[in-house]
DNA sequence: TATGGGCTATACTAAAATGTATGAGCGACC
DNA sequence: GGTCGCTCATACATTTTAGTATAGCCCATA
């Protein structure tokens, strides 16, 4: 083994190449080529004393150690994005307002249906300001430093982050008004047996905690899977059928019908978490207040 | 600002840059040249699009923003370091044990008067275990991956670290049987005012409980002040007065003598910490389980 | 069986990064 | 005042690295 510390930018095509699966398609995400990649490969192994990967003819087979580096890895990716990120607060200002980038995590139907309106309004008082939006459930996205900001379903655990509590987003039962003109309207939630139901493909902490407060739900024959909310929404309001979504949004679409409120109706709590550290950036504080008041007149309504 | 993100290594330049206050010192750093570093730092200041460093004939200073950055690079060096880390465990084996580097962080008396013996053992047991020891009182090692294994005298605030209490180490007051000879043997704890006293150079957590603990403290008036617990064993060792250190270095040192044992006698909580991702890690639980049982046994005496 | 598209590995060439040598400025010290 | 130490900047030669082109392998498909 070599007792030169590699070259850091190893580390990042060893990553690509981890998450492509093959030196020519990690040489197209990097922009280099192949051989490059592969003498990168090559000297990273070299400096470390032994195969991370097994070259066959169909792409590369990572071995083990290079399954158990690749989280390592994957973690200075993070940081050097967060670099990244924390260098554009710093250029020259054309405008009075922040400048930089903030990237905020939240949920896919959060990110597509609620954020829009109020980062129109953000970006329209901060010209310089720009937002990145990562739409997933991962909730580890702080941690890593994936993202600055994060709406969360649920309080999280980790200290030294700064947690500002929204309230709750109500949710209930929707379908199409075609579909309920052709199907009829349930009158009970016994009723939705004979419905099509559209339920959640992989069960999670959301679809268990729902169970526990309905038991009823898994009496109802579900016809319909989505795992992504947004393609439940998608299907509701295509008609295919009666699912849960965000009370708001179904006001918001006079075309959806919200059924059965007295018999369900639900609170999604919803926080806003921030790193500690990034309460005192400018850009940072500023969203991070921009969504507060945004969320709760949202889910005030 | 240039779309194309910057080489990794062009961070791992300007770390070392901020760290050793000049290209020059940074070039003899790195094993470069003066003029590489200086042409990295160019390539990044045109890719984020302002200015790191402020040139001047005596080094180089660092703009605000350079400061801002420089916590960014740190923790980028010090997953770089994590990573290799645990590259070291895979390599091929000569011998049936584990393989591989564990870095322990400690303060530099447990590193220097207690851990040495155990370590000892361990590598007797382990001969391709490499322990690295990284002696300090910095408290957020952990947090930054910057040690594997920790020894602490707090009880750890973080959560998803393992964490293992010990027990208490007791201190107590000490000096070189010279100087009581010399000086007199103190019969109260009011009779310490009449003696040369070893005493802490900054306040820190540890001084101030003891403070709280031992009130009379603040009317000796300390003649000789150290900021390392190891200069101060030193000075107590040398016959410069009567300080605090631990009650079983006074022991092992058959010209130290333990005096006032009843009017003061303290225990010092001791906890060793892991982060939880480790503890599958053949090498990290050996070396962990070996700590504990080391320090267990040294604290119950 | 033939063919197209995916992959890696290897010569060879072009570009880019590094090292060397040197100049110039500033401060400490004799 | 001169000299030595340190610093950064620049011009030039060299080495290193990346890109290009090609060959060989495997698999799917017509």
């Amino acid at each position: 083994m070599s007792d030169l510390e590699p070259s850091w930018d190893f580390y990042r095509t060893f990553l690509t190449v981890m998450q492509e699966g093959s030196l020519s398609a990690a040489a197209r995400q990097l922009g280099l080529t192949q051989p490059t990649i592969g003498r990168h490969i090559d000297a990273l192994e070299t400096s470390i004393g032994f195969q991370l990967f097994i070259r066959t003819p169909q792409g590369l087979m990572p071995t083990e150690a290079a399954v158990d580096l690749k989280p390592h890895a994957a973690k200075l990716a993070s940081n050097a994005a967060a670099l990244l990120r924390a260098a554009t607060g710093h250029g020259p200002s054309s405008s009075v307002g922040v400048r930089g980038t903030v990237r905020i995590s939240a949920s896919e139907v959060i990110g597509i249906e609620v954020l829009p309106p109020i980062l129109a309004a953000l970006g329209e008082a901060q010209p310089d300001l720009i937002i990145e939006l990562s739409l997933s459930d991962d909730v580890e996205d702080l941690l890593h430093q994936k993202a600055d900001i994060a709406v969360r379903m649920a309080p999280p655990t980790q200290d030294a982050l700064l947690v500002q509590r929204i309230g709750g987003i109500p949710i209930g039962l929707h379908a199409h008004r075609c579909y309920l003109e052709a199907n009829g309207v349930p009158q009970s939630l016994e009723g939705l047996r004979e419905h099509r139901f559209i339920a959640f493909d992989r069960e999670n902490e959301f679809t268990r905690s729902l169970r526990k407060l309905m038991p009823f739900l898994n009496a109802v024959r579900p016809v319909l899977k989505a795992d992504s909310n947004l393609a439940q929404l998608a299907l509701i309001r295509a008609g295919c059928g009666i699912g849960v979504c965000q009370v708001e949004i179904g006001r918001r679409d006079p075309d959806l019908v919200h059924i059965l409120q007295k018999e369900l109706a639900l609170n999604l709590q919803t926080f806003l978490v921030m790193h500690e550290n990034l309460k005192t950036t400018p850009r940072c504080r500023i969203t991070f207040d921009a969504l507060v008041a945004g969320m709760s007149a949202y889910a005030g309504k």
